[in-house]
RNA sequence: GUGGACGUAGCUCAGUUGGUUAGAGCAUCGGCUUGUGGUGCCGAGGGUCGCGGGUUCGAGUCCCGUCUUCCACCCCA
Protein backbone atom coordinates (compact mmCIF):
# COMPACT_ATOMS: atom_id res chain seq x y z
CA UNK A 1 0.00 0.00 0.00
CA UNK A 2 0.92 3.52 -1.05
CA UNK A 3 2.34 5.53 1.77
CA UNK A 4 1.32 8.77 -0.16
CA UNK A 5 -2.00 9.20 -1.40
CA UNK A 6 -3.49 11.38 -3.36
CA UNK A 7 -5.33 14.09 -0.80
CA UNK A 8 -9.28 13.52 -0.16
CA UNK A 9 -10.85 14.83 -3.97
CA UNK A 10 -8.06 14.98 -6.10
CA UNK A 11 -6.52 13.24 -8.81
CA UNK A 12 -3.46 10.89 -10.41
CA UNK A 13 -3.93 11.29 -14.30
CA UNK A 14 -2.53 7.90 -15.33
CA UNK A 15 -1.22 7.98 -19.25
CA UNK A 16 -4.75 6.53 -20.53
CA UNK A 17 -6.49 9.42 -17.87
CA UNK A 18 -4.50 11.58 -18.93
CA UNK A 19 -5.30 11.34 -23.09
CA UNK A 20 -8.55 10.98 -22.52
CA UNK A 21 -8.76 14.52 -20.49
CA UNK A 22 -6.87 16.05 -23.16
CA UNK A 23 -9.39 14.26 -25.64
CA UNK A 24 -12.13 16.41 -23.84
CA UNK A 25 -10.35 19.67 -23.45
CA UNK A 26 -9.81 18.99 -27.55
CA UNK A 27 -13.07 18.73 -28.39
CA UNK A 28 -13.87 21.40 -26.28
CA UNK A 29 -11.64 23.98 -28.29
CA UNK A 30 -12.35 22.68 -31.40
CA UNK A 31 -16.28 23.90 -30.10
CA UNK A 32 -15.60 26.96 -28.87
CA UNK A 33 -13.61 27.76 -32.08
CA UNK A 34 -16.31 26.75 -34.34
CA UNK A 35 -18.43 29.52 -32.74
CA UNK A 36 -15.57 32.14 -32.67
CA UNK A 37 -14.44 32.10 -28.98
CA UNK A 38 -11.23 33.09 -28.30
CA UNK A 39 -9.25 31.35 -25.56
CA UNK A 40 -8.08 33.47 -22.43
CA UNK A 41 -6.82 32.05 -18.85
CA UNK A 42 -5.73 33.48 -15.71
CA UNK A 43 -4.19 32.52 -12.46
CA UNK A 44 -4.83 29.53 -10.35
CA UNK A 45 -4.21 31.81 -7.08
CA UNK A 46 -6.36 34.80 -6.57
CA UNK A 47 -6.78 36.94 -3.43
CA UNK A 48 -9.46 36.43 -0.97
CA UNK A 49 -11.19 39.78 -1.93
CA UNK A 50 -12.05 39.04 -5.29
CA UNK A 51 -14.27 36.26 -4.46
CA UNK A 52 -15.56 37.00 -1.35
CA UNK A 53 -16.98 40.45 -3.43
CA UNK A 54 -19.13 38.45 -5.43
CA UNK A 55 -20.38 36.19 -3.56
CA UNK A 56 -20.44 37.15 0.13
CA UNK A 57 -17.83 36.23 3.28
CA UNK A 58 -19.88 32.96 3.59
CA UNK A 59 -17.92 31.47 0.72
CA UNK A 60 -14.77 31.00 2.64
CA UNK A 61 -16.03 27.96 4.04
CA UNK A 62 -15.96 26.42 0.66
CA UNK A 63 -12.74 27.47 -0.77
CA UNK A 64 -9.14 26.25 -0.35
CA UNK A 65 -7.99 29.55 1.44
CA UNK A 66 -4.56 30.15 3.33
CA UNK A 67 -2.60 33.22 4.05
CA UNK A 68 0.72 33.57 1.80
CA UNK A 69 3.87 34.15 3.08
CA UNK A 70 3.82 38.07 2.08
CA UNK A 71 0.65 37.84 4.68
CA UNK A 72 -1.99 38.00 1.85
CA UNK A 73 -5.48 36.80 2.38
CA UNK A 74 -5.56 34.23 -1.12
CA UNK A 75 -7.20 31.26 -2.26
CA UNK A 76 -7.14 28.67 -5.36
CA UNK A 77 -9.96 29.65 -7.61
CA UNK A 78 -13.23 27.75 -7.39
CA UNK A 79 -14.40 28.88 -10.37
CA UNK A 80 -13.10 31.63 -13.53
CA UNK A 81 -16.01 33.90 -13.51
CA UNK A 82 -14.75 36.91 -11.00
CA UNK A 83 -11.39 36.99 -13.15
CA UNK A 84 -12.69 36.97 -16.06
CA UNK A 85 -15.00 39.88 -14.63
CA UNK A 86 -11.60 41.31 -13.64
CA UNK A 87 -9.83 40.79 -16.86
CA UNK A 88 -12.65 42.05 -19.39
CA UNK A 89 -13.06 45.47 -16.79
CA UNK A 90 -9.40 46.22 -16.91
CA UNK A 91 -9.92 46.63 -20.70
CA UNK A 92 -13.29 46.93 -21.08
CA UNK A 93 -12.47 50.03 -23.49
CA UNK A 94 -10.08 48.58 -25.91
CA UNK A 95 -11.68 45.68 -26.09
CA UNK A 96 -13.66 44.57 -29.84
CA UNK A 97 -17.68 43.79 -28.90
CA UNK A 98 -19.16 41.39 -28.82
CA UNK A 99 -16.40 39.57 -26.43
CA UNK A 100 -16.25 35.93 -26.92
CA UNK A 101 -14.60 34.31 -24.43
CA UNK A 102 -13.72 30.56 -23.33
CA UNK A 103 -11.47 28.76 -20.94
CA UNK A 104 -10.22 25.66 -19.68
CA UNK A 105 -8.68 25.64 -16.16
CA UNK A 106 -8.51 23.99 -12.96
CA UNK A 107 -10.74 24.85 -10.12
CA UNK A 108 -10.77 23.98 -6.10
CA UNK A 109 -13.82 23.87 -4.37
CA UNK A 110 -13.02 22.57 -0.30
CA UNK A 111 -16.15 20.67 0.34
CA UNK A 112 -16.72 16.93 1.29
CA UNK A 113 -16.25 14.84 -2.19
CA UNK A 114 -18.92 12.74 -3.49
CA UNK A 115 -19.22 11.10 -7.11
CA UNK A 116 -18.90 13.90 -9.94
CA UNK A 117 -17.95 16.36 -7.23
CA UNK A 118 -14.15 16.50 -6.30
CA UNK A 119 -12.08 19.15 -4.79
CA UNK A 120 -10.39 19.75 -7.93
CA UNK A 121 -11.97 19.63 -11.13
CA UNK A 122 -11.66 21.08 -14.23
CA UNK A 123 -14.19 23.13 -16.66
CA UNK A 124 -15.09 24.38 -19.25
CA UNK A 125 -16.03 28.20 -19.71
CA UNK A 126 -17.62 30.20 -22.25
CA UNK A 127 -19.23 33.34 -22.07
CA UNK A 128 -20.32 36.58 -24.23
CA UNK A 129 -19.68 40.14 -22.81
CA UNK A 130 -21.34 43.07 -24.11
CA UNK A 131 -24.39 41.88 -25.90
CA UNK A 132 -27.81 42.62 -24.26
CA UNK A 133 -29.81 40.98 -27.04
CA UNK A 134 -31.10 37.24 -27.19
CA UNK A 135 -28.63 36.46 -29.55
CA UNK A 136 -26.09 36.32 -27.17
CA UNK A 137 -27.90 33.98 -25.30
CA UNK A 138 -28.73 31.98 -27.70
CA UNK A 139 -25.36 31.33 -29.14
CA UNK A 140 -23.74 30.87 -25.33
CA UNK A 141 -26.30 27.94 -25.19
CA UNK A 142 -26.17 26.23 -28.99
CA UNK A 143 -22.51 26.22 -27.90
CA UNK A 144 -23.64 24.17 -24.84
CA UNK A 145 -25.72 22.16 -26.82
CA UNK A 146 -22.97 21.70 -29.51
CA UNK A 147 -19.85 20.89 -27.13
CA UNK A 148 -22.20 17.75 -25.36
CA UNK A 149 -22.85 16.55 -28.66
CA UNK A 150 -19.32 16.53 -29.64
CA UNK A 151 -18.50 14.76 -26.71
CA UNK A 152 -20.25 11.75 -27.98
CA UNK A 153 -23.93 12.40 -26.40
CA UNK A 154 -27.13 11.87 -28.24
CA UNK A 155 -30.24 13.92 -28.52
CA UNK A 156 -32.15 11.88 -25.89
CA UNK A 157 -29.00 11.57 -23.40
CA UNK A 158 -29.64 15.26 -22.18
CA UNK A 159 -31.67 17.99 -21.92
CA UNK A 160 -30.83 21.87 -21.47
CA UNK A 161 -33.45 23.60 -18.93
CA UNK A 162 -34.06 27.17 -19.50
CA UNK A 163 -35.40 29.37 -17.01
CA UNK A 164 -35.76 32.86 -16.62
CA UNK A 165 -34.45 34.88 -13.25
CA UNK A 166 -36.17 38.24 -13.82
CA UNK A 167 -39.29 36.92 -15.21
CA UNK A 168 -39.69 34.78 -11.48
CA UNK A 169 -38.43 38.08 -9.92
CA UNK A 170 -41.36 39.64 -11.59
CA UNK A 171 -44.12 37.27 -10.93
CA UNK A 172 -42.47 37.21 -7.17
CA UNK A 173 -42.90 40.76 -6.91
CA UNK A 174 -46.75 40.72 -8.20
CA UNK A 175 -47.45 38.14 -5.35
CA UNK A 176 -46.30 41.05 -2.46
CA UNK A 177 -42.34 40.45 -2.14
CA UNK A 178 -40.21 43.05 -1.95
CA UNK A 179 -36.75 43.16 -2.76
CA UNK A 180 -34.79 41.10 0.15
CA UNK A 181 -37.80 38.93 0.75
CA UNK A 182 -38.05 38.07 -3.43
CA UNK A 183 -34.32 37.19 -3.20
CA UNK A 184 -35.00 34.88 -0.41
CA UNK A 185 -38.04 33.84 -2.21
CA UNK A 186 -35.99 32.78 -5.24
CA UNK A 187 -33.79 30.76 -3.15
CA UNK A 188 -36.31 28.63 -2.13
CA UNK A 189 -38.13 27.91 -5.64
CA UNK A 190 -34.98 27.13 -6.49
CA UNK A 191 -34.95 24.33 -3.79
CA UNK A 192 -38.77 23.24 -4.01
CA UNK A 193 -37.67 20.72 -6.40
CA UNK A 194 -36.08 18.25 -3.70
CA UNK A 195 -37.93 19.66 -0.81
CA UNK A 196 -41.24 18.20 0.60
CA UNK A 197 -44.06 21.06 -0.07
CA UNK A 198 -44.54 21.60 4.00
CA UNK A 199 -41.47 22.31 4.40
CA UNK A 200 -41.54 25.34 1.33
CA UNK A 201 -44.60 26.28 2.64
CA UNK A 202 -43.09 26.86 6.30
CA UNK A 203 -40.11 28.60 4.42
CA UNK A 204 -41.77 30.57 2.58
CA UNK A 205 -43.98 32.05 5.66
CA UNK A 206 -41.33 32.50 7.36
CA UNK A 207 -40.12 34.96 4.90
CA UNK A 208 -42.74 36.97 6.00
CA UNK A 209 -45.03 36.28 2.91
CA UNK A 210 -48.29 37.84 2.39
CA UNK A 211 -50.23 34.87 2.35
CA UNK A 212 -48.53 31.43 2.45
CA UNK A 213 -50.51 29.26 1.28
CA UNK A 214 -52.16 31.16 -1.96
CA UNK A 215 -48.23 32.28 -2.55
CA UNK A 216 -47.29 28.81 -2.49
CA UNK A 217 -49.80 27.52 -4.88
CA UNK A 218 -49.15 30.00 -7.41
CA UNK A 219 -45.69 29.58 -7.21
CA UNK A 220 -46.33 25.34 -7.88
CA UNK A 221 -48.76 26.60 -10.43
CA UNK A 222 -46.12 28.90 -12.34
CA UNK A 223 -43.38 26.31 -12.11
CA UNK A 224 -45.36 23.84 -13.81
CA UNK A 225 -46.48 26.18 -16.74
CA UNK A 226 -45.20 24.12 -20.10
CA UNK A 227 -44.42 26.96 -22.91
CA UNK A 228 -44.27 30.38 -23.19
CA UNK A 229 -48.43 30.75 -24.28
CA UNK A 230 -48.91 29.24 -21.10
CA UNK A 231 -46.92 31.61 -18.97
CA UNK A 232 -49.25 34.48 -21.06
CA UNK A 233 -52.38 32.96 -20.06
CA UNK A 234 -51.51 32.26 -16.52
CA UNK A 235 -50.47 35.89 -16.55
CA UNK A 236 -53.52 36.96 -18.11
CA UNK A 237 -55.78 36.22 -15.23
CA UNK A 238 -53.59 37.73 -12.51
CA UNK A 239 -54.51 40.90 -10.96
CA UNK A 240 -51.17 42.88 -11.82
CA UNK A 241 -50.73 46.31 -11.42
CA UNK A 242 -49.48 47.86 -14.79
CA UNK A 243 -45.99 48.12 -13.91
CA UNK A 244 -45.56 44.39 -13.38
CA UNK A 245 -47.91 43.57 -16.39
CA UNK A 246 -45.02 45.53 -18.37
CA UNK A 247 -42.11 44.20 -16.89
CA UNK A 248 -43.28 40.51 -16.92
CA UNK A 249 -44.38 40.89 -20.85
CA UNK A 250 -41.50 42.56 -21.76
CA UNK A 251 -39.71 38.89 -20.50
CA UNK A 252 -42.45 36.79 -22.67
CA UNK A 253 -41.05 39.11 -25.77
CA UNK A 254 -37.59 38.49 -24.88
CA UNK A 255 -38.30 34.54 -23.99
CA UNK A 256 -40.29 34.50 -27.90
CA UNK A 257 -37.36 35.74 -29.68
CA UNK A 258 -35.02 33.92 -27.54
CA UNK A 259 -36.89 30.75 -28.34
CA UNK A 260 -37.27 31.85 -32.37
CA UNK A 261 -33.76 32.12 -32.54
CA UNK A 262 -33.35 28.47 -30.74
CA UNK A 263 -35.40 27.69 -33.56
CA UNK A 264 -33.96 28.50 -36.47
CA UNK A 265 -30.53 27.26 -35.07
CA UNK A 266 -32.15 23.73 -34.92
CA UNK A 267 -31.63 23.73 -31.16
CA UNK A 268 -34.99 22.84 -30.38
CA UNK A 269 -35.14 18.72 -29.33
CA UNK A 270 -32.06 19.96 -27.02
CA UNK A 271 -33.77 22.71 -24.80
CA UNK A 272 -37.20 23.21 -23.16
CA UNK A 273 -38.59 25.59 -21.10
CA UNK A 274 -38.57 24.65 -17.31
CA UNK A 275 -39.32 26.84 -15.13
CA UNK A 276 -38.15 24.88 -12.14
CA UNK A 277 -34.87 25.89 -12.91
CA UNK A 278 -33.88 29.37 -10.93
CA UNK A 279 -29.78 28.61 -9.84
CA UNK A 280 -29.02 29.91 -6.53
CA UNK A 281 -26.62 32.26 -7.26
CA UNK A 282 -28.04 35.79 -6.80
CA UNK A 283 -26.19 37.84 -9.64
CA UNK A 284 -27.99 35.81 -12.18
CA UNK A 285 -30.16 38.22 -13.95
CA UNK A 286 -32.03 36.82 -16.72
CA UNK A 287 -32.22 33.41 -18.83
CA UNK A 288 -30.71 31.00 -17.02
CA UNK A 289 -30.24 27.16 -17.90
CA UNK A 290 -28.85 23.95 -16.53
CA UNK A 291 -27.65 21.25 -18.56
CA UNK A 292 -29.35 17.76 -17.10
CA UNK A 293 -28.28 13.91 -17.96
CA UNK A 294 -31.36 12.10 -19.32
CA UNK A 295 -30.26 8.91 -18.66
CA UNK A 296 -28.73 7.23 -15.15
CA UNK A 297 -28.83 9.61 -12.14
CA UNK A 298 -29.91 12.80 -13.80
CA UNK A 299 -27.02 14.67 -12.77
CA UNK A 300 -26.15 18.35 -13.59
CA UNK A 301 -23.77 18.51 -16.37
CA UNK A 302 -23.64 22.04 -16.82
CA UNK A 303 -24.92 25.49 -15.65
CA UNK A 304 -25.00 28.94 -16.50
CA UNK A 305 -27.12 32.23 -17.45
CA UNK A 306 -26.83 35.97 -18.03
CA UNK A 307 -25.18 38.12 -15.98
CA UNK A 308 -25.46 41.72 -16.28
CA UNK A 309 -24.91 43.15 -13.38
CA UNK A 310 -21.72 41.52 -11.98
CA UNK A 311 -18.89 43.33 -13.75
CA UNK A 312 -20.35 46.65 -12.32
CA UNK A 313 -20.54 45.07 -8.85
CA UNK A 314 -17.40 44.30 -9.03
CA UNK A 315 -16.07 47.57 -9.23
CA UNK A 316 -15.99 47.84 -12.92
CA UNK A 317 -17.86 49.34 -15.52
CA UNK A 318 -21.55 47.86 -16.20
CA UNK A 319 -21.69 45.40 -19.00
CA UNK A 320 -24.03 42.75 -20.10
CA UNK A 321 -22.77 38.97 -19.74
CA UNK A 322 -23.88 35.60 -20.48
CA UNK A 323 -22.19 32.01 -20.35
CA UNK A 324 -21.77 28.88 -18.74
CA UNK A 325 -19.52 25.99 -16.97
CA UNK A 326 -19.12 22.40 -17.21
CA UNK A 327 -17.42 20.34 -15.60
CA UNK A 328 -15.32 17.28 -17.09
CA UNK A 329 -15.98 15.49 -13.91
CA UNK A 330 -19.95 14.29 -14.29
CA UNK A 331 -19.04 14.65 -18.34
CA UNK A 332 -16.60 11.77 -18.01
CA UNK A 333 -18.63 9.84 -15.53
CA UNK A 334 -21.81 9.96 -18.01
CA UNK A 335 -19.45 8.99 -21.03
CA UNK A 336 -18.55 6.40 -18.84
CA UNK A 337 -21.98 5.06 -18.37
CA UNK A 338 -23.26 5.33 -21.87
CA UNK A 339 -20.25 3.61 -22.60
CA UNK A 340 -19.33 5.95 -24.87
CA UNK A 341 -15.53 7.09 -24.06
CA UNK A 342 -13.86 6.61 -27.02
CA UNK A 343 -10.63 4.59 -27.64
CA UNK A 344 -7.31 6.44 -27.55
CA UNK A 345 -5.11 4.58 -29.49
CA UNK A 346 -1.61 5.69 -28.56
CA UNK A 347 0.32 3.47 -31.21
CA UNK A 348 4.11 3.85 -32.62
CA UNK A 349 4.07 3.96 -36.63
CA UNK A 350 7.48 2.09 -37.06
CA UNK A 351 9.33 -0.42 -34.74
CA UNK A 352 12.93 -1.25 -35.20
CA UNK A 353 14.44 -4.82 -34.56
CA UNK A 354 18.00 -5.44 -34.42
CA UNK A 355 20.78 -8.04 -33.64
CA UNK A 356 24.58 -7.15 -32.46
CA UNK A 357 25.91 -3.66 -31.69
CA UNK A 358 25.97 -2.52 -35.81
CA UNK A 359 22.11 -3.67 -35.99
CA UNK A 360 21.73 -1.35 -32.88
CA UNK A 361 23.61 1.52 -34.03
CA UNK A 362 22.27 1.10 -37.75
CA UNK A 363 18.39 0.75 -36.50
CA UNK A 364 18.78 3.68 -33.74
CA UNK A 365 20.05 5.85 -36.61
CA UNK A 366 16.98 5.39 -38.98
CA UNK A 367 14.68 6.00 -36.30
CA UNK A 368 16.23 8.91 -35.24
CA UNK A 369 15.92 9.77 -39.53
CA UNK A 370 11.82 8.75 -39.36
CA UNK A 371 11.31 10.50 -36.21
CA UNK A 372 12.88 13.85 -37.82
CA UNK A 373 9.93 12.70 -40.93
CA UNK A 374 7.19 12.68 -38.21
CA UNK A 375 6.65 9.43 -37.42
CA UNK A 376 6.50 7.57 -34.28
CA UNK A 377 9.46 5.31 -34.26
CA UNK A 378 10.50 2.64 -31.15
CA UNK A 379 13.16 0.50 -31.05
CA UNK A 380 13.56 -1.73 -27.70
CA UNK A 381 16.39 -0.54 -25.40
CA UNK A 382 18.06 -4.03 -25.04
CA UNK A 383 18.80 -6.56 -27.22
CA UNK A 384 16.56 -9.58 -27.45
CA UNK A 385 15.75 -12.71 -29.50
CA UNK A 386 13.66 -12.37 -32.46
CA UNK A 387 10.44 -13.60 -31.76
CA UNK A 388 10.61 -11.43 -28.16
CA UNK A 389 11.40 -8.34 -30.37
CA UNK A 390 8.83 -9.00 -32.93
CA UNK A 391 6.07 -8.94 -30.44
CA UNK A 392 7.52 -6.33 -28.71
CA UNK A 393 6.81 -4.67 -32.10
CA UNK A 394 3.14 -6.20 -32.31
CA UNK A 395 2.38 -4.91 -28.88
CA UNK A 396 3.53 -1.52 -30.16
CA UNK A 397 1.05 -1.51 -32.19
CA UNK A 398 3.27 -0.32 -35.65
CA UNK A 399 2.42 -0.68 -38.96
CA UNK A 400 5.39 -1.55 -40.10
CA UNK A 401 8.88 -3.37 -38.35
CA UNK A 402 12.11 -2.55 -39.91
CA UNK A 403 14.67 -5.61 -39.34
CA UNK A 404 18.53 -4.83 -38.75
CA UNK A 405 20.43 -8.45 -39.20
CA UNK A 406 23.52 -9.24 -39.87
CA UNK A 407 22.37 -10.61 -43.44
CA UNK A 408 20.69 -7.38 -44.16
CA UNK A 409 23.72 -4.98 -42.80
CA UNK A 410 25.78 -7.22 -45.41
CA UNK A 411 23.60 -6.66 -48.24
CA UNK A 412 23.14 -3.39 -47.64
CA UNK A 413 18.63 -3.40 -47.16
CA UNK A 414 16.67 -3.36 -44.54
CA UNK A 415 13.87 -6.09 -44.59
CA UNK A 416 10.22 -3.94 -43.84
CA UNK A 417 7.48 -6.08 -42.98
CA UNK A 418 3.83 -4.98 -42.68
CA UNK A 419 2.89 -6.35 -39.75
CA UNK A 420 -1.21 -6.15 -40.73
CA UNK A 421 -0.60 -8.29 -44.15
CA UNK A 422 2.74 -9.97 -43.18
CA UNK A 423 4.29 -8.66 -46.23
CA UNK A 424 7.96 -8.07 -46.08
CA UNK A 425 10.60 -6.76 -48.80
CA UNK A 426 13.83 -5.70 -48.72
CA UNK A 427 14.56 -2.42 -49.25
CA UNK A 428 18.37 -0.15 -50.42
CA UNK A 429 19.38 0.67 -46.39
CA UNK A 430 20.20 4.10 -48.29
CA UNK A 431 16.60 4.58 -49.55
CA UNK A 432 15.29 4.20 -46.45
CA UNK A 433 13.50 6.86 -45.05
CA UNK A 434 11.84 7.72 -48.72
CA UNK A 435 10.64 3.87 -49.11
CA UNK A 436 9.29 3.36 -45.95
CA UNK A 437 7.81 6.86 -45.82
CA UNK A 438 6.03 6.15 -48.62
CA UNK A 439 4.95 2.86 -47.59
CA UNK A 440 3.87 4.24 -44.41
CA UNK A 441 1.79 6.74 -46.51
CA UNK A 442 -0.07 4.37 -48.81
CA UNK A 443 -0.86 2.48 -45.34
C1' G B 1 -19.16 20.66 8.71
C1' U B 2 -23.40 16.43 10.19
C1' G B 3 -25.21 11.30 9.68
C1' G B 4 -24.82 6.27 7.46
C1' A B 5 -22.36 2.23 4.58
C1' C B 6 -17.87 0.21 2.61
C1' G B 7 -12.37 -1.03 2.77
C1' U B 8 -8.40 -8.28 1.18
C1' A B 9 -2.63 -7.93 -4.87
C1' G B 10 -2.42 -2.71 -10.11
C1' C B 11 -8.04 -4.30 -11.33
C1' U B 12 -12.51 -7.65 -10.27
C1' C B 13 -13.33 -10.59 -6.19
C1' A B 14 -13.03 -15.54 -2.87
C1' G B 15 -11.61 -16.45 2.20
C1' U B 16 -15.89 -21.76 6.55
C1' U B 17 -18.93 -20.62 14.19
C1' G B 18 -12.00 -16.80 15.13
C1' G B 19 -7.42 -21.79 13.86
C1' U B 20 -0.92 -23.63 9.88
C1' U B 21 2.89 -19.85 5.60
C1' A B 22 -4.12 -15.33 2.96
C1' G B 23 -6.14 -17.47 -2.57
C1' A B 24 -8.23 -17.13 -7.96
C1' G B 25 -8.96 -14.65 -12.63
C1' C B 26 -7.25 -10.51 -15.39
C1' A B 27 -2.90 -7.40 -15.80
C1' U B 28 2.71 -7.16 -15.37
C1' C B 29 7.45 -9.69 -15.96
C1' G B 30 10.16 -14.19 -17.38
C1' G B 31 10.61 -19.14 -19.90
C1' C B 32 9.16 -22.57 -23.89
C1' U B 33 11.69 -19.59 -28.64
C1' U B 34 20.02 -17.83 -30.58
C1' G B 35 16.06 -14.44 -37.34
C1' U B 36 9.81 -13.11 -37.48
C1' G B 37 3.71 -11.61 -34.13
C1' G B 38 -1.15 -10.26 -29.75
C1' U B 39 -3.10 -16.99 -29.25
C1' G B 40 -1.09 -21.51 -26.34
C1' C B 41 1.63 -24.04 -22.26
C1' C B 42 4.88 -23.34 -17.83
C1' G B 43 6.70 -20.10 -14.15
C1' A B 44 7.76 -15.60 -11.21
C1' G B 45 7.09 -11.05 -8.78
C1' G B 46 3.39 -8.37 -6.27
C1' G B 47 -0.51 -8.05 0.13
C1' U B 48 2.23 -5.82 7.77
C1' C B 49 -5.97 -7.97 4.77
C1' G B 50 -6.69 0.92 4.81
C1' C B 51 -4.15 2.58 9.52
C1' G B 52 -3.91 2.43 15.07
C1' G B 53 -5.45 0.23 19.46
C1' G B 54 -8.33 -3.66 22.18
C1' U B 55 -10.48 -8.81 23.30
C1' U B 56 -8.21 -13.82 22.68
C1' C B 57 -3.66 -19.20 23.41
C1' G B 58 -4.68 -17.40 18.35
C1' A B 59 -7.87 -11.83 14.51
C1' G B 60 -8.55 -10.83 7.29
C1' U B 61 -12.79 -12.56 10.58
C1' C B 62 -15.09 -9.82 16.95
C1' C B 63 -14.92 -4.58 19.55
C1' C B 64 -13.32 0.77 19.63
C1' G B 65 -10.98 4.85 17.27
C1' U B 66 -9.19 7.01 12.82
C1' C B 67 -8.56 7.73 7.53
C1' U B 68 -10.42 6.83 2.70
C1' U B 69 -14.22 5.99 -0.74
C1' C B 70 -19.45 5.89 -1.61
C1' C B 71 -24.52 7.63 -0.11
C1' A B 72 -27.80 11.27 2.19
C1' C B 73 -27.62 16.37 4.28
C1' C B 74 -25.03 21.46 3.89
C1' C B 75 -23.51 23.77 -0.45
C1' C B 76 -23.69 23.84 -5.54
C1' A B 77 -20.10 29.21 -8.60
Amino acid sequence: MATHKTLPGFRDFYPEDCSLRNHLFSVWRQCAKRFGFQEYDGPILESLELLTAKSGDEIAGQLFNFEDKGGRAVTLRPELTPTLARMVSAKANALPRPIKWYSIGENFRYERQQKGRLRSFYQFNADILGEAGPIADAEVIGLLVESLCSQGLQRDEFIVRLSDRNLWFYFIESLGFTGEQATGALGIIDKMERMPPEKALAALGELGAPDPAKTFQAITDFQQLPDVEAIAAFLSKMDLSEESHDKLNGRLDAWRELLDLLDAAGLNDFVKLDLRIVRGLAYYTGFVFEAFQTVGKGRALAGGGRYDDLLEKLGGSAMPAVGFGMGDVTLRDLLEEVNRLPRLIDKADIFLVYTGDAGFKAALGDAYALRRQGLRAELPFREAGMGKQFKQAAQSGADFTLVYGPEELAQGIVQVKHMRTGEQKAVPAAQLVGSVLALWREG
